[in-house]
DNA sequence: AATAACATACATACTGGTTGGTATGTTAAG
DNA sequence: CTTAACATACCAACCAGTATGTATGTTATT
């Protein structure tokens, strides 16, 4: 009857939600008791304060989001850009996930300037995506599917920068329209990171013009 | 000795730093009142409720910012590119600001999901920031400096885009480095938008190909 | 010009409700 | 029988908001 770890992630879990409707700030303790029909004893006995809950939500749960969502679908596979335009264009629009914005953003836009454990925590996540990225194009350019001249950390963020920036102006809007716009831009600069197809094995590329590179129309 | 508009002024301001450092439901009253040397019955004489008081914060402070920031400095001018890669380049790469992120971004992330009436006045901001640089891309369109197989508005959204994401990772990173490589990356993606020398007048242009235009490189 | 009547702009003290957290008691499992 | 895993009752702090009082400023009347 009893079963504690079943316990500790049903508290994580309707933390999370919790969290992710209110902030971490405005969450309540009862609310999350109230949701899962545990008391205040057992939740303190497993965690031994809501900040506590807070990082352990962090890093059991916020931090499996880009690995599930971004990370494992880029590791098998070949084209990463093709991935990767999958990968935008599967997020979600139901209007609940429209509204309620990306978790790891949500957190790490309340808690970072706050809490620097918080911050840390929400930092190494924020890090393995950018890496796993980075990686998923460095394959791509040795597999001849990505331009070799751009420099793969720094594509890496700005995809993330871009895309968590839709997905805020989709929030703020409410409206999946948006983000459909956001997710048709996306795409477009994604295609214009592919290698021209004259070069798929080594040697140098024909460049158009110095550094510059072909971008899909807005 | 009475100065009924300042006081409320005052209000407003140190409203909107508590605002800025704590979230809206995390700010605190008494702490906006021990900023201001300002009573409770003052506070509540001139405002109907904490919920009045933010959407006035919104409506009279956090309106203003995008106008002084980006849309006067792109009314007044030539090249709106050129304005545009000085007005990202004039962020503030401030300790303080990097840490606080954009204000307009942070409100919107907290409430937008949950009060309508502040979704809609944060709503009316974006559009108006989208808008006043659509026109300005417009312009440029007209004047020969910018690309017109652009869409404006949607160059518009998608540069707002970039640059919120960027400035939230920053403000994760709590580095201004962050923000640098930002900085360079979205000027790298606004130069992307000059037109040709070819055709600074009328007249049709030479595009690369179907619809494809040139990007800088990362 | 004097002053009564009124309105504006506050100040102070307090309230009911909610918060995260704890002290102590109970029960199930090994 | 011990202790891990809860349950219950409670607390002090804080919260937004209010009731009430007061000082200042304005306007109308004589």
């Amino acid at each position: 009857m009893r079963d504690p770890e079943r316990t500790r992630e049903r508290l994580l879990q309707a933390g999370f939600r919790e969290v992710y409707r209110s902030g971490f700030q405005s969450a309540s303790i009862d609310t999350i008791l109230a949701a899962t029909n545990v008391t205040k004893g057992a939740l303190y006995y497993h965690f031994d304060s809501k900040e506590h809950l807070g990082h352990a939500i962090v890093e059991e749960i916020v931090a499996k989001l880009p690995q599930d969502n971004w990370l494992r679908p880029l590791e098998r596979g070949k084209n990463p850009i093709d991935a990767l335009i999958g990968i935008v264009q599967a997020t979600s629009v139901r209007p609940e996930d429209v509204k309620g914005g990306c978790p790891l953003v949500n957190l790490a836009q309340e808690m970072s300037p706050l809490d620097e454990q918080f911050r840390k925590r929400l930092e190494t996540i924020f890090h393995a995506w950018q890496e796993g990225l980075a990686t998923a194009l460095r394959r791509g350019q040795s597999q001849g599917t990505v331009r070799r001249d751009l420099v793969p950390e720094e594509t890496a963020g700005f995809l993330m920068a871009m895309y968590e920036g839709y997905v805020l102006l989709a929030k703020n809007a409410q409206d999946a329209k948006v983000w459909n716009v956001g997710i048709r831009n996306i795409v477009g600069w994604l295609r214009s990171l592919r290698a021209p197809r004259q070069s798929r094995r080594g040697g140098r590329r024909r460049l158009m013009s110095k550094g510059r590179v072909v971008k899909q129309r807005q």
